[in-house]
DNA sequence: ATACTTGCAAATGATTTGCCAGTGT
DNA sequence: ACACTGGCAAATCATTTGCAAGTAT
């Protein structure tokens, strides 16, 4: 279990290395997704794209930063999940997959391996027939310090 | 694990109780609330409000329908699941609880008591220290059929 | 008669889209 | 230069709310 976004190890080194996959898939790099990709990295925690927005100053407005996150998202670069109700939480992610939990009293959202819920998934297959994906709308429940 | 929400014996007989209800709430019983209670009686599967207007001939609107969920959800009769993107999906329930699997490509939702998720919430409990809920956001993966 | 309900219109909140001016490459 | 981007306003979608008129009890 990983508390943060960031726990693993990520498909690129830095911002500069995002930036080098925009433009080689042909994407332009501009002071807007600059800003929403600054405020993703400097994040401790899944952003909403009008707190993305917030953090940037006046670099992105909330349309360009939602039209920054799509592509990002189509790059692999980025993610998002959907708690409750709240508008999605968007996250840098290095490779591979993630997987969420989240806790409906206070918000928290934890990350973590597909791997780790391998077992959760087994017992659902088993008895439902379903195989479950918790990558973009997450486990719901009260966590350990909400209970 | 049963398909329809109406698997289980209900807490009332017929939609005569439910208007019973109703009334010792201190609710009125009209034309429009009728009309909802009516089509969620006789729908197969759990109805988005804009489908139960649709199913109620000119008998609701859409503004009074979604204010006779409430009421009702707030009654214990019914019951809404949040799939995917989807508008909310309602369904009228009888006494207990009920949560939620959903198929992810086919849009299927099953309808499962408790207690038969009990050893999945002992496995997210134990590994996260989650206590998980799937009564209002289901669990989302792909169904026997879709896999 | 009174208070709850309704329909309709307008407000919300999240996200998307149209459009044209601006700018990476 | 050209095509991709950005800002801004307007459009969507689901849901909610304000309000005056209607009606169940």
């Amino acid at each position: 279990v990983t508390e943060a976004p960031h726990a693993e190890p990520r498909a690129f080194e830095d911002l500069e290395d995002v930036r080098r996959l925009m433009r080689d898939a042909g994407h332009r790099v501009s002071a807007p997704s600059r800003a929403v990709l600054q405020a993703l990295f400097d994040a401790e925690a899944p952003l909403s794209a009008q707190a993305i927005v917030e953090r940037g100053g006046d670099a992105v407005e909330l349309a360009s930063a939602y039209r920054n996150l799509e592509r990002l998202e189509a790059l692999g670069v980025v993610r998002h999940v959907h708690l409750g109700h709240s508008p999605g939480l968007y996250m840098l992610v290095g490779g591979g997959e993630r997987e969420f939990l989240t806790c409906e009293r206070c918000g928290r959202v934890e990350s973590v391996e597909p791997a780790e819920l391998d077992a959760v998934r087994d017992l659902v297959r088993e008895r439902f027939g379903y195989e479950a994906r918790f990558g973009h709308f997450p486990i719901v429940g009260r966590c350990a310090d909400c209970r």
